[in-house]
DNA sequence: GGTCTCGTGTTAGGCTAATG
DNA sequence: CATTAGCCTAACACGAGACC
């Protein structure tokens, strides 16, 4: 059987596979800003989960797992396999390999061979057709930097994004620069996908078993990037990231347009009458803006309705699109989104 | 026809007991 | 004491049907 991640008591010692996976998610980080380098597309984990050809069966209670058994039983704990099970009918043999993620405990497991779930938390991730099941795995790795304790940690997977490569061999080509990695056998002659970033990655590896604090220090960066990232964010939000254009209209002109606008639509009995809004209170406004722009309530410029599910037998193989809430994806509109 | 309400199934969050 | 297992509950999403 392929084994995950190893047990956290291997973590703490100093060898080669160790620092391996200790450092996986800053090489994974690497690799990511090549792709970004390379204009490729992100996309949501959620997005690129492949819906099991089976339910997945209940954990085992812990009284039922032995030392011994014919199938081999795998919880969300560090331990790759947690004992063994003779429960034939639990077993998961389809659709593998599938990666093990441990909703509390953010272990992540590679499994190819059939097994039985131990206890709850155990979430079964198979991805879609376009992505090499192993690649996936690995680039899971990068993803969870945050932590709720021991709360649950499968929705912030979810949310990742993971590079969109659609050349499989790229995909394998990287997996095998990792599975090599791994050996301090490993020798940096043979190039398999771009020798500059896997020296990168190799040179990282050995200063860290020289006890360099890179990786430390390369963290220490990202945490200051995703700051910067937020600082701009909030800087564009409130207008202060470049100077106001003198000859834009300004935002009170253009809510006065929205509000005659509706108000001719309520007289032509398109939109119906509204309830009047209450006025803004200074200790509402969050924050200053720029001169030229002004807040307003959300319903002083749409329209908010309500309404039902029609019946199946209304909705039509094409015309206007019916949208759901699972469509609002990422601040988004996603016509094609299916859950 | 549009809107509202309720029932049902699923998922996420969090607490605590059990375990080693 | 840290980690893991399991349970409870809130919130969400959807669909059906009642109501105006």
């Amino acid at each position: 059987m392929s084994r995950g991640r190893k047990p956290s008591s291997y973590l703490r010692s100093n060898n080669w596979d160790d620092i391996f996976w200790n450092s996986l998610s800053t090489y994974i980080g690497i690799l990511n800003n090549y792709f970004t380098t390379n204009n490729y597309e992100f996309v949501a984990i959620g997005d690129c989960l492949k819906k099991l050809s089976f339910t997945i069966p209940k954990g085992l209670n812990s009284k039922e797992i032995h030392s011994s058994g014919n199938h081999p039983v795998i919880s969300q704990s560090k331990e790759y396999i947690i004992g063994f099970s003779d429960r034939t009918e639990l077993l998961v043999d389809k659709d593998l390999p599938l990666i093990v993620f441990g909703d509390h405990s953010k272990t992540i497991k590679y499994v190819e061979e059939p097994f039985i779930i131990g206890a709850d938390g155990v979430k079964l991730v198979k991805p879609i057709g376009s992505f090499n099941a192993r690649f996936f795995y690995y680039f899971i790795f990068g993803i969870i930097t945050d932590t709720k304790d021991y709360g649950r940690h499968f929705s912030l997977l979810r949310n990742g994004l993971i590079a969109k490569v659609e050349d499989l061999e790229l995909q394998v080509k990287v997996v095998e620069f990792l599975d090599a990695l791994k050996s301090d056998a490993f020798s940096n002659k043979n190039v398999f996908f771009n020798a500059s970033v896997e020296n990168e990655i190799y040179e990282l590896q050995k200063n860290q078993l020289k006890g360099n604090d890179i990786s430390t220090e390369l963290t220490h960066q990202l945490t200051l990037v995703k700051k910067l990232r937020q600082q701009l964010l909030q800087d564009a939000v409130q207008g202060k990231l470049i100077e106001q254009n003198a000859t834009d209209e300004p935002a009170s002109k253009l809510l006065k347009k929205i509000k005659a606008e509706k108000e001719k639509l309520i007289a032509e009995k398109k939109l119906k009458k509204e309830k009047e809004l209450p006025p803004i209170k200074p200790e509402e406004i969050p924050f200053e803006i720029p001169e030229n722009c002004v807040w307003c309530r959300l319903g002083e410029i749409a329209y908010i309705t309500s309404g039902s599910t029609p019946s199946q037998t209304a909705f039509a193989a094409s015309g206007i699109p019916y949208l759901k809430m699972y469509n609002l994806r990422n601040q988004k509109i996603d016509f094609f989104h299916k859950p």
